[in-house]
DNA sequence: TGTACATCAGTGAACGCGCGTTCACTGATGTAC
DNA sequence: TGTACATCAGTGAACGCGCGTTCACTGATGTAC
């Protein structure tokens, strides 16, 4: 039986590697949920990740660079989803509505990456936290772009743009925590979820009568 | 000449043990420059402070306290503060100028503190990451009240008011952080300073327009 | 297909080190008379 | 003011422990022929 199929052949190898790189992240996000980056220990990601501490090195130079490693994942795939999201047809209470429900959506699919992200944004860890803020600020130009080429960003100066893009992306990533912070009770993310809607609508409020 | 004036006899120890204590917050604020309060240690506290690891003791029980004494030393003076700025009189650009010169001198006095605040608010210590937002929570507050006391905060309902005094208070924390980020250099503060200056003209617009 | 050699992910022992906490102590300061 | 006792901030030795990193290794997977 075992010898009989034409079997895939080369990258079995690679793929048990591919295997316990996702295991030793697993084990690192579980374990971020109560502490911070800069206490997390080696040998302690490599016991809950099931390897010998050795093995941490076939993946990583440490754990500073597993951070990074995490950044990438939390952000790397969010880049085109805003952007649908904000050129979505309908009022602007519609796109408000849809946006936090994205972070909704964001933070229930993610929340160890979310959490880990708002943690380590001001976080000790140098390199890690200049992986967030890199990510976020090209986010935000992504934000600034989109804006730029729909109707309401007619007449913007570039500065402008790019304030307000920032400013969304603040307010999307401190819901994003909130949303975390509240728990998972149904009427208290509600709360939160209902405040956000409300920052936004003021914020597109005086974005509205900006060139005034 | 040491026996000859009434000396002030009663206390001596009390100051002494006041200096120790003050050289411990000293010593860690030093040391949290780049690290986070879970990675802290108390020998390495003590160590930088000059005494021995075991005198730690008599003044916390271990680093999760110092930390907390350290969110009442960076927010507790705070209080007043605000309000003054708040219900200065002029126009609403005059405030928003006078609210980021707030934060400026914050920040250049206490720059060690404001980076504790911002690292440990989302940090891994639950007992210091919640003292931090009990006091942003009343800090909130205290804006919300002085803010429903303007002319401008009339009709306002009362979750609007907190909104919205959350919002500064979101748009101050983060300012804070930004002007931290920038390191010394003037020109990189003032492209900060003015990126807030235009936040809160934005927010401070759209409130303008909240009740049309 | 079969064989011989190369690669390399994961192992386990070993190292020196700094950690948090305990304990009995010291000696200056405080207090009662 | 002087004396005798109490308080208590800071000391220093000792403990067991988990840490990061090194090293030579094993054995399954990959490759060349």
């Amino acid at each position: 039986m075992s010898h009989s199929t034409g079997a895939p052949a080369a990258g079995v190898r690679q793929a048990r590697k591919q295997r316990t790189r996702r295991a030793l992240m697993d084990a690192a996000l579980a374990l971020l949920e109560d502490q911070s980056l800069g206490s997390l220990g080696l040998r302690e990601v490599a016991r809950t990740a099931g390897i010998a501490p050795t093995a941490f090195y076939r993946h990583f130079d440490g754990v500073a660079d597993l951070g990074v490693a995490l950044v990438d994942e939390a952000l790397g795939s969010l880049h085109g989803t805003i952007r649908t999201t904000l050129t979505a047809t309908g009022d602007s209470e519609e796109r408000i509505a849809g946006t936090v429900e994205l972070i909704g959506r964001l933070v229930a699919d993610s929340p160890a990456h979310v959490l880990f992200l708002a943690r380590e944004r001001h976080g000790g860890v140098r390199r890690v936290r200049e992986a967030i803020g890199g990510e976020l600020d090209r986010f935000a130009v992504e934000v600034a772009d989109t804006l730029a080429a729909l109707p309401e960003g007619r007449g913007w100066e570039r500065a402008d743009l790019l304030m307000l893009a920032r400013l969304y992306v603040d307010l999307m990533v401190t819901t994003a925590s909130a949303l975390l912070a509240a728990g998972p009770d149904p009427t208290a993310r509600e709360r939160v979820a209902d405040e956000a809607r409300r920052r936004l609508r003021l914020v597109t409020l005086g974005s509205r009568h900006w060139l005034d």
